[in-house]
DNA sequence: TGAACTTTGTGAACGTGTGCACGAGTGCCT
DNA sequence: AGGCACTCGTGCACACGTTCACAAAGTTCA
């Protein structure tokens, strides 16, 4: 048995960039390659090769020195440490538009990640089938979190309703959250939570536009409001 | 007028909180709030006081001792660092699943972003409607592009489309693009690029979710296929 | 076998980001 | 006017992340 390597923490940086290391990895290894090494994945990752050796030394030694990395045995240690070795039931909260988008998505299913179920506070949205779920009312989000062993869900309100979900998610169980509304939730320090705000993604590239525009071009519109100046 | 302060290079932590704290502000401000102190500011965006005076810092001395950050003006501020004085259409690539939850979705045109185009491979898809925006072939991108002087483009294709999106949305002159498909989109230095990955969120939670677990408790189901330990 | 070549794993240097601590400026109250 | 309370702006130290550079370890080939 390999010596144990369980116990280590990874760095943030290095967790984030293993799923983007695995995926590449899956598409190897199905293309028939079997061994790569750090400076071809860091090619096809957009990485610096010393990274993708430093991030895979925290998994252990796992590479081969003159050769690379066995692929499909890569695939399985980063599944390993990612805890993808089964699957893990996510509940989104929110049947609206994006709730919608996600659970027709389908991706889901297909990387682990299985949609247990679908909730809305709207009794007019209870009951339709949005990829291959039924929606169901909020009250039962206890029950299908109890029986479908779910850990993680998925906030897919508007803002306004956000912090809500989150809490009825918390109080039925759930220990990691994938917030999609514009807010900054507020949950137990216990609860591992992850935000995707398409706003502010449109607005850093923003200001990368106006940076390079000159930042002067643009005139500016009106006076400052500030009272001061009045 | 106030000194240059133009052409300072703001840390890329800061942009991608500035967004936060503005949207904040503008909830503060819509509530009748007139200042705000760091203290509330960085309790209202989950982050520390210090932070929020250090980045706010980069834009200028716009707050006041002993009083606080009047939050009309300090909206200016932000909205003027982030190029949000004016709007930035946007064009999107895929009216798919994605696409049309993001067509559809009403958020972009509110926050300054109207979608100026969606366009789609599938004539089948041409003609319809999303979100008030008829779908058009991504032949036709380019003069999109260049009449409605759009600098963002959005792939929202399948992962396999969506490189061949990019080169078209780099040739028809767009800079900047938010990228929704799980690859790593390969583009000219000069364009940014911003990464939205549902897939990748999702394995984060379950790496935090596996090691809160203990990492060891659910078996390990396979054998590793490493060729050498066969 | 041994020499040349390849590639890993990691120590060390550097750069970026965070948070404390405190001086400096402002408003309020007596 | 003067003192007190408050809060910003920032220097500094520390933590985290990235990259370089190289020894160690493996492969290939004569």
């Amino acid at each position: 048995m390999a010596p144990d390597r369980n116990r280590r923490r990874i760095p943030d940086a290095t967790v984030s960039r293993l799923p983007v290391y695995l995926r590449i990895l899956g598409e190897q290894s199905a293309a028939g390659v079997d061994s790569i090494s750090s400076e071809g994945l860091a090619e096809l990752a957009g990485v610096n090769a010393a990274k993708v050796r430093k991030d895979l030394s925290y998994l252990g030694s796992y590479g081969t020195r003159g050769v690379g990395y066995e692929v499909d045995y890569l695939v399985y240690q980063v599944r390993r440490e990612l805890g993808l070795t089964h699957d893990w039931p996510v509940v989104i909260v929110g049947a609206g538009n994006l709730g919608q988008a996600l659970a027709g998505y389908g991706g889901f299913g297909e990387r682990g990640f299985p949609v247990a179920g679908i909730v809305d506070v709207d009794d007019s949205k209870v009951g339709s089938v949005l990829g291959g779920v039924r929606v169901r009312h909020i009250d039962e989000l206890p029950q299908i979190v109890a029986t479908k062993r779910v850990n993680i869900g998925v906030v897919a309100t508007p803002g306004s309703a956000a912090q809500e979900a989150a809490d009825l998610l918390v109080k039925a169980g759930v220990t990691s959250i994938l917030n999609f509304a514009p807010i900054v939730l507020t949950v137990p320090r216990s609860i591992e939570v992850r935000k995707v705000d398409l706003a502010v993604e449109l607005q850093i590239l923003s200001y990368h536009e106006q940076r390079r525009a000159g930042g002067a071009i643009h005139a500016v519109p009106g006076t400052p409001p500030r009272s001061a100046t009045a």
